[in-house]
RNA sequence: CGGGAUGUAGCCUAGUGGCUAAGGCGCCUGCUUUGGGAGCAGGAGAUCGCCGGUUCGAGUCCGGCCAUCCCGACCA
């Protein structure tokens, strides 16, 4: 069964104009490959991943962000999508392509036009028509689920694509792990009640668990923010890897894991006797520019500080005030707020509220009924604090909240710093560390359906809006995830089932003997097996077999075709062994089996 | 969007105001060679990122722009 599998990402024949003795039928021939590997590649490449796939020739960049796979990768991204489309298929989800590009009306219409700056490339037809490329698809997919349904008995219905995105991204990062253009597994889920998305979430982070399992990568499931996805929840696996850009947070006793843009987490407060408020002063020849800068001159601790940070929301100002040492999450904001937060306050706001930037505190606010104030919990919980008066070069101390300073919402607003307690445990503590998201699974609600008027009847003929769940999988990153988690000093090493080949046959000396019986079993090892039929070095060919990772590796020498034997080994660990040609074929099949058991 | 770095042949590097821009890898031709990136001989390949300036003279100095990478901010 294992090598049945294998066969179904069969290469094109190749070898039309073959100088190898006219070898035409399935699997291909190294000096015929396009995209060989390299042996230096640009300094610019860094990461890992990034490294490896550029040497073995697997990827090649075209611009900032943007990448071509070349036949090997490309190899992989099919056996990637395969596995996909195996687990999505298995849950009843049905594929569909929407296009890359998309009217902005519907944009418009989600709301999202607005939410979404710089990301979204928007531009015209000939015709004027407005278009975008679309960072995402909820809106074609809940257009056209719109078309397609009119009663609950139509859902719960699941849509999936793997389609390009494009995201002009402020930052690409390590390679594939972040680019602008990039492939994606979407799918969106549509039913008729809450309970019926919540049923269903369960069986979607099961497909989830499944597909990384069977890509060999090691995801962390961790709660997570919705950005401008809206919805009300989310969870993303993460992957811990230097590479990526977000960081997990994760306990070390009970396994809690969270992005740390919403991590919950307890973080002590000082202890200390409570002092009346205290005004002071910075000396007056000394040009202080920040209330840190004062801090520092007072030798007050970045913890006893209060920080003030100010944002724009939809139709608001907000300030949000944390201890000196904490940072806000504005992820955490949005959700208090129950509305999205649009960046930091401008210049222009700071001017309309008559207040210095560096030195913005709660205390003595000239606008204070123009401010939403949204103070941290831990901060709320601190007795004796410095902080600002709105005034360049002047503040207070023994500030408290509650008696000096007042909110109007008292929050956990902050990233949980490294080394909080767990909240879910008795006695754990909070590491971070960097992660790649690999996937994420959301809880939209109705948020979209909504917004965009999808509705059905249900059994009562009462009106209802689908609850709706989103599903994505990037796959470059995937791919670049694969490689990073399953690598060793010499190159690539493939999960069974993504390498791009089975076997990598190749053969020692140019005696005619040899040369026909690696022929032969070519043929006989046909659809699954790359053959460097290149009259190389045998160490090149060995250096490439370890660099491309391909999991089998198959020598013809003279030696053993004298004996009447081949050699195989594992592209991993123990010594090659030496087979009988008329067991090669069984062999394999054996490897493959064990390697796709471990 | 801020901070930093780098642009010299397909790739990696040298060149620190002065002759015809140097070497390695790779590529092409020929011969030899095959158990961990082979050897010899010959050959092709560069408007030194782009524009402007300083200078008798610029790959080299100055300014602007562009591109790429790294770190941060932002971001499913």
């Amino acid at each position: 069964m294992v090598v049945l599998r294998l066969w179904r990402s069969g290469a094109s024949c190749q070898g039309w104009n073959s100088r190898n003795y006219g070898l035409q039928f399935a699997g291909m021939l190294y000096s015929r490959l396009f995209g060989k590997s390299v042996r230096q590649v640009p300094r610019d490449a860094r990461a890992t991943s990034y490294r490896l796939l550029l040497q073995g020739g697997f990827v090649r960049s075209l611009g900032q962000g943007l990448f071509t796979f070349t036949p090997l990768g490309m190899r992989v991204v099919k056996n990637i999508k395969h596995v996909i489309r195996q687990e999505m298929e298995e849950i009843g989800a049905q594929e569909v392509l929407a296009p890359l590009v998309n009217p902005r009306e519907i944009w418009e219409e989600s709301g999202r036009d607005e939410l979404i700056e710089e990301a979204m490339i928007r531009f015209q037809d000939r015709k004027g028509h407005r278009l975008v490329l679309a960072p995402t698809h909820e809106e074609a997919m809940v257009e056209l689920v719109r078309q397609g349904i009119r009663s609950y008995r139509d859902l719960p219905i699941i849509l999936y694509q793997i389609q390009s995105k494009f995201r002009d991204e402020a930052r690409v990062r390590c390679g594939l792990v972040r680019t602008r253009e990039f492939i994606m597994k979407d799918a969106y889920s549509f039913h008729s009640t809450f309970t019926d998305l919540n049923g269903f979430f369960p069986r979607m982070f099961a497909t989830y668990r499944s597909i990384f399992q069977r890509c060999r990568v090691p995801v962390i499931p961790a709660q997570a923010g919705v950005g401008y996805m809206g919805g009300d929840r989310s969870y993303e696996f993460l992957m811990p890897c230097e590479c990526g850009d977000d960081y997990l947070i994760q306990c070390d006793t009970c396994g809690y894991a969270a992005n740390e843009e919403v991590a919950v987490g307890d973080c002590p407060v000082h202890e200390g006797e409570t002092h009346p408020i205290e005004a002071v002063e910075a000396p007056p020849e000394d040009d202080m520019r920040s209330l840190n800068a004062l801090r520092q001159y007072l030798e007050i601790p970045r913890s006893r500080m209060a920080k003030a940070m100010l944002y724009r929301a939809a139709d608001a100002v907000v300030m949000a005030v944390v201890r000196g040492d904490h940072e806000v999450s504005e992820e955490k904001l949005t959700q208090v707020l129950k509305k999205p937060i649009l960046g930091r306050a401008g210049d222009d706001i700071l001017a309309e509220l008559q207040v210095p930037g560096p030195w913005l505190s709660p205390i003595d606010l000239p606008r204070r009924d123009r401010v939403h104030v949204v103070v941290d919990e831990v901060l709320a919980a601190e007795t004796s604090l410095f902080a600002g008066c709105n005034r360049p070069g002047a503040g207070y101390v023994n500030a408290r909240f509650g008696r000096d300073f007042t909110a109007d919402r008292v929050a956990d607003v902050i990233r949980v710093p490294e080394g909080s307690g767990c909240r879910h445990c008795s006695d754990g503590t909070l590491r971070r560390m960097r992660a790649m998201e690999l996937g994420n699974v959301f809880r939209l609600g109705t948020f979209y359906t909504q917004a965009m008027n999808l509705h059905v009847n249900d059994e009562h003929g009462r009106r209802v809006f689908p609850h709706m769940g989103s599903y994505g999988i990037g796959i470059g990153r995937l791919l670049a995830a694969v490689v990073e988690a399953n690598h060793d000093e010499r190159g690539i090493v493939w999960p069974p089932e993504l390498a791009p080949f089975s076997v990598f046959l190749m053969s020692i000396g140019k005696s005619l003997s040899v040369r026909r019986t690696a022929d032969e079993l070519y043929r006989d090892l046909q659809g699954f097996t790359l053959y460097d039929d290149r009259y190389e070095s045998i160490s090149h060919k060995l250096k490439d077999a370890d660099l491309l990772g391909i999991p089998i590796r198959v020598v013809v020498s003279r030696e053993s075709v004298s004996e009447g034997l081949v050699e195989v080994a594992r592209r991993t660990g123990a010594e090659p062994i030496k087979v009988p040609r008329e067991d090669l074929v069984a062999t394999i099949r054996t490897l493959l089996e064990e390697l796709e058991d471990v």
